[in-house]
DNA sequence: GTTCCGCATGAATCGATAG
DNA sequence: ACTATCGATTCATGCGGAA
């Protein structure tokens, strides 16, 4: 059986056309819009002060089209100006939850192979914000789709069943992990935490992606179903609509510039559609704990 | 030759005493407060929305007391309250700036063993903030000492470092590697990145830090030199002291309550004092730097 | 002198129940 | 309605003692 996916580009301004969008149409926006006084020659350079301003009237549209069960991921880091970090994202925080967006969660995205370079005040940067908006308190979230390989200290752990642990079980002291310690046995997937730990991607130079398609892989399973609709508002070079495809989920991509839309219309074009999920349980960011444990 | 080192502990409320200081005298403020409406039953837990109002008082008597050349270290947290992200945090830091701070770097800590637990809505927490602020943009920064190194060999060093016995038994006191420093001596180092990657203290023990020695040497050792002056206004159980005394730097360190005052001066004199530093160059926390560049 | 194994918690959060 | 308490859930680490 194959799902019928839409995948959706537009090239036009975002605000121009998510005004077309209907009311609670949409199960996870995700995006990584142009950072302040990033692409000065691409988006003219919004400036720092007027970022927020800026943003503003588009996070209404956002909140607007989403499902109340639906969830907004906000790719986003401060630029440095003048030696300080700038203050626009706790701004737009702030001015968000003013709008009728709740702040659920800020994840921590850990670049592996972040920019090189030396600054006499400062070490490289090697992070960025992933900060989780909610239109309401009760949302979707399917976390058994990103567990990950549980730590090499469960081996050890779980061989033998000391009888502390059922002790814990009646002496209340503490949480009582004992208490269930035999559901441990045969268990090697854990739930992740609010840290992703993956690389960026360097290999193609024709398109500058945001981000690798490891995170929007993850957040399209943690927070969508198939057949469930994802908007990016600020496309690039497509990656989100090209997961969103690969994983059979309706799409809407919205980019301005000509020139990125071309690149992300002719990935599409060449992506694969209805692809079986062949692995759900395993996403690429946790490598490394592993390899630190192993 | 050994240097007078001058490790001052009071107990007494930070505010009360941080008066008495002069101005201009600190070289770094290192410290991690009682975080809102937690420790309450210790500390008697500030609430969520006066935390800002509570904490102001006292970080504008740090930034008359330190040095231009000094730097500050606010390591915090945001509380889940209802299903969502508090925001003072995001509000501290906004008005420290009106007070004349420059707010010129996000350190993250990810903790590699955060708290269990499991939720419907959101995953565990394992990450904090450790906000860096200056008086001016000129200050002292000394990259060089905690260079981490790099490349293959360190690559498998640091793998078979990772197992946890082999580390207790070559860096008891968490100095470095000891023994094995001659080691890596020749060998490439890289500059470190923003993101510090290590553990939360061991629980075993007769006192509860809020953070694991490597945080205060890491710090201690890339904002001062020997004989500077290094300053934790909520001492805890006085690992800020501890690890300043070691690493032959004066320190002064302030804590209200009067058991873990006293766990602080007990840690304190039987530390050792005008210890040689052996080893500046291998903070522990970084063995994940060269997995990656290696 | 190593390696292995048992053990005790963690700046947690949610939902239900009780006052 | 609103707050306080309590049980349930979960995973990784370092220490101490044994092999």
């Amino acid at each position: 059986m194959y799902l019928d996916i839409r995948t959706e580009l537009i090239n036009d301004d975002c605000l121009n056309y998510l005004k077309k969008l209907e009311n609670n149409s949409i199960d996870l926006i995700l995006t990584s819009p142009p950072y302040a006084d990033q692409r000065k020659s691409t988006y003219g350079g919004v400036k720092t002060d007027e970022y927020v301003k800026w943003f503003l009237p588009i996070s209404k549209e956002l909140l607007r089209v989403l499902k109340p069960t639906g969830t907004f991921i906000l790719n986003i880091k401060e630029k440095v100006i003048e030696g300080e970090r700038s203050t626009y994202v706790m701004e737009l925080i702030l001015e968000m939850r003013k709008q009728g967006w709740f702040w659920t969660e800020e994840f921590i995205w850990h670049k592996k192979n972040c920019h090189p370079g030396k600054w006499s005040n400062r070490f490289r940067d090697s992070w960025e914000r992933l900060l989780q908006f909610n239109k309401s308190k009760k949302f979707n979230m399917y976390q058994d789709a990103v567990k990950v390989p549980v730590g090499d200290w469960a081996k050890s752990r779980l061989k033998t069943l000391s009888n502390n642990d059922k002790v814990r079980t009646s002496s209340a002291v503490g949480s009582g992990f004992g208490k269930n310690v035999s559901n441990w046995i045969g268990r090697d997937t854990v739930y992740p935490t609010n840290v992703l730990h993956l690389a960026t991607e360097s290999s193609n130079k024709n398109h500058s992606a945001a981000f690798p398609e490891s995170i929007p892989e993850w957040f399209i399973k943690l927070f969508t179903q198939e057949a469930d609709t994802v908007l990016d508002p600020f496309l690039g070079s497509g990656t989100t609509s090209v997961v969103a495809k690969r994983l059979n989920r309706h799409s809407i991509g919205i980019e301005l510039l000509p020139e990125y839309f071309t690149i992300a219309k002719h990935r599409i074009d060449k992506s694969e559609t209805n692809k079986p999920v062949i692995d759900n349980t395993l996403p690429l960011f946790n490598i490394e704990l592993s390899d630190i444990n192993g």
